[in-house]
Formats: structure tokens, sequence, C-alpha cells
DNA sequence: GCCCCATCTTGAACGCGTTCAACTTGATGG
DNA sequence: CCATCAAGTTGAACGCGTTCAAGATGGGGC
């Protein structure tokens, strides 16, 4: 705990230090070991050796295998984005905006599924600094979060007042429904994870515009006020 | 994969044989061992010792150290069970029985709750016989659903005609979900998760009141859809 | 030209979960 | 009483992630 050490220099930082050149090979090459056998059968020996470097010298720029993980959060949060702009760019309809990222998550992640299955355990560990919700996942996090933001503010939605605020992040957590469900998704080209988006999205819509309604009001109330207390 | 080797009885076999003394033995240490310290401090090497065996015997009776963990599945559920009985045996109202169901589940997991946060991991891999999907823990998962259609069969709560027999599933779902939020529950003695199901609970007898009603009749069919398009 | 020292690199060593060939035990039947 | 053999038991050995004391490198001050 609490070992802020010496270099490992945090993601995306600038470090023009004489190993990032080594740094950015042992990445690579772990990337495309994970691809080839998967995270467990990837051993950090196998890492150093076709990288060309020493056990030791890995664990000099990541601090434990997991943390090579990380990486790949980050670079597959910029693919989603990309992969999710043109859709928020020609969409303004708020269903159409939620399916059309959704659908962009999913795309980004299918070549990874096996890899992601194999790995996913090491990220639902409460401890672990990869579990979404971790302190040291905090940017790919609010990243995401950001993008559901812009989901809502680019549609014409009308969205209840006291609801409104506290959405973005609760599309982020379906969104994290989403992702679970595609690990344990074993149908082929996991399709099954497809129509859940397709069943969810007009759902989600059709109870975000309810969300107004006379009927419904103290149930949204209900809600944001849970949500409040759960905040602290 | 597929070695369903020699003796390694299932849990709660009959098995007369020799060896049941010294399969009790080692789960009861590693049971109390896991308690003491933890999942990941207590190693195989120190279970043994204290069970006075050797690490190779207690892989003759279990095969890894996650597959310990089975019996407390087992032992949880029953657990759970017991201490819901009083509630299902006094409420008659739907929203009581849930909650008092869902806070009984909690009061047996809180004494483990380091413990099960530390193998909560190895739970949630899609391939691990530990994982509540799983094959292997349809036994406790079956058990754990039929409690959730007793609170919904002993209670005067009047349910749309399609989603009644969706829904023992769906709160056991719901359940799960109250245990996700509980393994990552930071807060002292995890009042959060109390909370959680102090304010879920209404809403969720409320939507499942409101289901009947005219205006979301549709909704409740749309979901009624969604989770047949699931199940294939 | 030289030394300094932060930066980088090394690989043997540690403790872990797991395996397995070899050994012991004790009920069975001749 | 002994031979048999499935059931139970052993502990050395393997490969893994990880650590760390020791060494190599090379830019900057003198």
């Amino acid at each position: 705990m609490t070992d802020q050490t010496v270099p490992t220099t945090a993601a995306g930082e600038a470090a023009t230090a004489r190993g990032e050149q080594t740094r950015q090979l042992i990445l690579e090459t772990a990337m495309r070991l994970f691809r080839e056998r998967g995270y467990a059968r990837t051993t950090m020996r196998a890492i150093a050796t076709e990288a060309g470097v020493a056990v030791g010298n890995a664990y000099y720029y990541f601090q434990s295998k997991e943390h090579l993980i990380q990486e790949f959060y980050a670079r597959t949060q910029t693919e989603h984005r990309a992969a999710a702009q043109p859709v928020l760019d020609r969409e303004s309809d708020f269903a159409a905006r939620l399916a059309g990222v959704l659908h962009a998550g999913i795309d980004v992640l299918t070549p990874s599924h096996e890899f992601a299955a194999s790995f996913f355990k090491t990220a639902a560990e409460p401890t672990s600094p990869l579990s979404p919700f971790s302190a040291e996942s905090s940017g790919p996090r609010e990243a995401s979060i950001d993008l559901y933001a812009e989901v809502l503010t680019g549609s014409t939605a009308k969205v209840d007042a006291e609801l409104r605020p506290q959405l973005p992040e609760l599309l982020w957590l379906a969104y994290m429904g989403v992702v679970l469900f595609w690990v344990y998704d074993r149908s082929p080209g996991q399709t099954r994870t497809r129509r859940l988006i397709d069943g969810a999205v007009p759902l989600v819509d059709r109870l975000v515009k309810l969300s107004r309604l006379r009927v419904l009001r103290p149930v949204t109330q209900q809600v944001v006020s849970l949500i409040h207390t759960l905040r602290h």
C-alpha cells in the first residue's frame, strides 16, 4: 500500500528519460503476447525474453503483471471515444446516441474478448488498482463518464431536472453492466450482448422520458435520493 | 479441463470412506485460517501444516485452493435460508419480506467480509467453477433463487401476470447486485450496503406494483420480452 | 579527461500453488 | 496368517510472479 515508489511514470506522462523506449518495447511485447496466448499463459519471463530484457527490468517500469493491463484500459477508452465520435456527430436522438456509443464500446472490445475474460478476475478484485472503481483507474473512468455526459447533452431528450445531473454516471454504470454481460457472453460473436443493448436502450430511453411524468415523479425522486444517500 | 479425476467427493456427498475425517479436518482448518488471515495470506502449506497433513494430501481432497471456497458457498446459502426463515414466517408484505431476506443475507456474510473480498476475484472469472453463474454453482444458485420465489409466493403483492414468473430470478440477480456492492463496500460495518437495501427495496416494491398500471404495462412487457430474448 | 551519480539493467533467489512418483495403510478373501 | 490392492499419504520438484543487492551506463560539472 501507499508505495508511490520512484519512477514507474504514470500512463501518459511526458517522461523523456532514456528508458522510455524500453518501457514502450516491454508494453508492446506484453500486449502482443496477451493477445496471442491470453493473460494467464503469458509469463513475465516470456515477456522479458521476447522484449530482449531481464525480468527485473520489466518490474522497473511496471509494478506488477496486472499493471501492464492498465495500458489496455487507456487504449480501449481512447478507441471507444474515437469509434463513438461519428455517432455523436450524426445523431441527436437520445436512444440512437446511447445505442451507438454502447455498440461502439463493444466493437472496440470485441477483438480482445478472450483476453478480457482471462484478466477480468483481476479487475474484479475490490483492492485491485485495475478495478474500474479504483483511484488508479479514475482517468479512464472519468473519460468514460464524460462520454455519457455527451450522449445526454448532445441529445434532444428532456429529462427530469433532478435526475439529469446523475444520469451520466448512471449510464456509465449501465455500460459497466453491459461490459460485465459481454465478458460472460459465450454466444458466437457475443450476439447476445448486441441483443441486450438493442433491448435495453429503448427501455432506458422510455424510463428516462417517463421520469418527468406525474405518476413516476415520486419514483424518480426516490431514485435520486437513494443515489445521494449512497454517495454520503 | 474435463478432468473429473477419481475421488474428490462432491460437496455434501455420503462418502463413508476412511479419508472423510481428513477431508473435514482440512476443510475446517482452511476455513479458520481464511477467516483469520484472509484468503491470499493463507498458504496451502500453512493449511496442511496446521491440519497436520502433507500439502499433497490437501490436493487429494480438493482440486485447488479455490475449490476450498465452494464449501463456503454451500454453507453461506444454508445459513442464509435459516436466517431468513423467521422473516418469511412472520411477514406477508412483499417489501418487508424482501428487505428481511436481503438483510439476512448480509447478516450471514458480514463476518466474512474481508475473506469474501479477497476471493471475489476468483469467483468473478467467467470460466471459474466458482462463478455464481457456473454449472458447478447451480446447487446453491437454485436454492437461492427458490428463496426469492418464496419471498414472492408468500407475499400478498399483486404482480403483473407476465412479470411474475420472471421475478424470482430477477430478485436473485438484484441480490447478486447487492452482494457485489457489499464486496466493494468499504464503509465501517458495510452500513452503505444496509442503506442500499433500505433504499432500493421500497423502489423495487413500488415498481413491481406499478408494473400492472396502464402507463407502465408497455414497459413491463418490454422488460419481459427482453428477458426472453436474452434467454434464447 | 575524469569522476559523479541518477538512471537503468541484471539474474539469482524467494515463496507461492500445484503435480506426481513413490510409499503406507488396512480391509478383504483365500 | 499372508498376499493383494484400492484408498490414502508423502514431500521433493516445477514454473510462476515478484524482489533486490549488485552492477552498467552515460550526461554534466570541474
